[in-house]
DNA sequence: TTGTAGGCGTTATCAC
DNA sequence: GTGATAACGCCTACAA
């Protein structure tokens, strides 16, 4: 087993000095041709490579960037992430992936962990439990301490900072807009608890759908979902006993879920009941029938996202003292019609 | 905007040495009460932490693994993900992921770069292109310059280390007994091409268990698909023209979209064919009918790599020199049975 | 052309 | 009790 070499080793073995080494190994005109070549020889033998934690402690960049995200298993963080990784691997960026579980502890413990140097920069979604108590000091105090900040999907008005979201609004207007078009009356809402900023701007456009086509909001058409419910008794209570004929979801999974239940109750889809779900993930694409879902374009948010921290980060380096500035970039979502809503 | 303040910074504040302050913040009862006081109290209000990287320099430990899988949108590969996340993090380290995306390239670039002081140990499922290929230089390399690496699923005999896999030929063997005991009688197989480790696997745990049934191996009763298929043509022949009454698929997707064909054709699941899939995602859940499907318990899978890689990289640092020793764990796949066979 | 010295932030050893 | 010094591995301005 041979260790990683160090300049150090090198130079002694060749006898020359530590910076000899170094400049030998980038080409540096300073050194002779005879020395130059030796060196890297004796370099390549040995698969010499400077040490990433070194060069960092040098430069103060670590060329990481801290992902947080509330859950992994999720397809839309998931395509997200894949997303980020897609992107900073092109910059040569590497990706600390942590999950907070939807819980603020773990979200904070996780943030301080990473900032003390570790990383130069963070994209983040909030998790649930850090939106339902509105305590965002930590993403705070790491933005006052100069480390970027990119907010997706999960953001806040209470932190400035850049961000990406999806014109969740107007997605469910759409939705919404494109059931009524269809003829459809009695349009459902299955949505989490209030407190997910994404959920309760869906329903606003659901909301705003209605009123604009003069349709009557109708309380007892909006069911709300604990967030990662598994128990079905709720969903089965509300589809035996509830009038409807169609029913926008704020993700795939309600919507799939939604739809055995229907299915279950002898109503046919779309000819009874017509679906749309959020997220569309593979999920939306073989549940049967299909499901007509708004694609909220994971994979682009996450490079977005990516591209703007990188950007940041690379530009603190030239202009110190620059007037900050943060954007906040929408991504329109669209929808993809499948067997679940009529053509 | 206040930058994270350092060690010299409050020596400088405070006139006093840095090792003072070093020691003062350490609690040690080198230092009297007083200046220990002072400059605790200083450091909490100026949030002072020690940095990670100047730690990392100093202690040879990063506190960080590396995670390298082929693919992060893959239900399987997600779960195992967040198992190592979960451990991991319970033992103060965090996770670095990189996705191959079933590139030999990026996996080798990938490895290097992080190889190079940036993480104390891997865990990876080894890309398609990788299995291909059947070149591990880049394993041994790593392994060979004293870096801890633990694969998991996708593993290959021709590199020595610790690995977690599941047991897919008797899982198979299983599935397809199951199958036979029903009363099925042409089973077809859905699987992929061939070089995948983990398929052949199960391929062989079918062929076993037909033959110990004494069922005829029925080529043409058996569909390999390229690994990341998106065209349905070669399914939708098949089914159409295949006389069977069972399947067995290496994936849920493959046993999805299989399901969804064959119903399409008119044939009724389980009445007419039985189906049963591997990894037991959420797809297998939320299918109609819910797939029977082989659980291959990804979350514990990660768990347990990520504990033989914190065990291996914790006794490295005491013995120095003991003789290595290598462990395959084998994790018990379970077969979860639902409406896609006869109960 | 090569080498020395200082510094990145920290800890540990040893001297005062 | 407190501080100076060396070291982790690397880079670079400045000497020689």
């Amino acid at each position: 087993m041979k260790k990683k070499i160090t300049l150090k080793q090198i130079a002694r073995e060749l006898e020359v000095s530590i910076s000899t080494v170094s400049k030998a190994l980038k080409n540096s005109r300073e050194i002779s041709k005879d020395t130059t070549e030796k060196i890297q020889a004796f370099a390549k033998l040995y698969h010499y490579k400077p040490n990433n934690i070194a060069l960092s402690l040098k430069s103060r960049r670590t060329k990481n960037i801290g992902v947080i995200i509330p859950d992994i298993v999720h397809h839309f963080f998931t395509t997200v992430f894949r997303g980020i990784e897609q992107f900073a691997d092109t910059k040569g960026y590497n990706v600390i992936a942590c999950v907070s579980d939807e819980s603020f502890e773990k979200e904070v413990i996780n943030m301080e962990l990473l900032a003390n140097g570790s990383i130069d920069g963070f994209i983040m979604a909030l998790s649930a439990e850090t939106q339902l108590k509105n305590d965002f000091h930590h993403l705070k105090e790491t933005i006052d301490q100069g480390m970027p900040l990119v907010l997706f999907d999960r953001v806040t008005d209470e932190v400035i900072c850049d961000k990406v979201v999806i014109n969740d609004f107007e997605a469910a207007y759409m939705a919404v807009k494109k059931l009524i078009d269809d003829g459809r009356k009695r349009i459902a809402l299955v949505t989490t608890e209030s407190y997910l900023n994404v959920s309760e701007k869906r329903a606003q456009g659901y909301y705003q759908a209605l009123k604009d086509h003069n349709l009557e909001l109708d309380k007892s058409l909006i069911l709300r979902l604990p967030y990662q419910f598994e128990d079905e008794i709720m969903s089965e209570t509300f589809f035996a006993t509830t009038n409807l004929d169609a029913v926008l979801c704020v993700n795939e999974i309600f919507a799939v879920r939604s739809m055995r239940i229907a299915q279950r109750n002898g109503l046919r889809i779309p000819e009874d009941v017509a679906f749309i779900g959020f997220t569309d993930g593979i999920l939306s694409k073989l549940a049967t029938p299909a499901l007509t879902s708004v694609a909220q374009h994971g994979e682009r948010m996450g490079e977005i996202a990516a591209r703007m921290l990188i950007e940041k980060i690379e530009r603190d380096d030239e202009k110190e003292l620059e007037e900050e500035t943060f954007r906040t970039e929408v991504i329109e979502a669209t929808l993809i019609e499948r067997e679940s809503t009529i053509n």
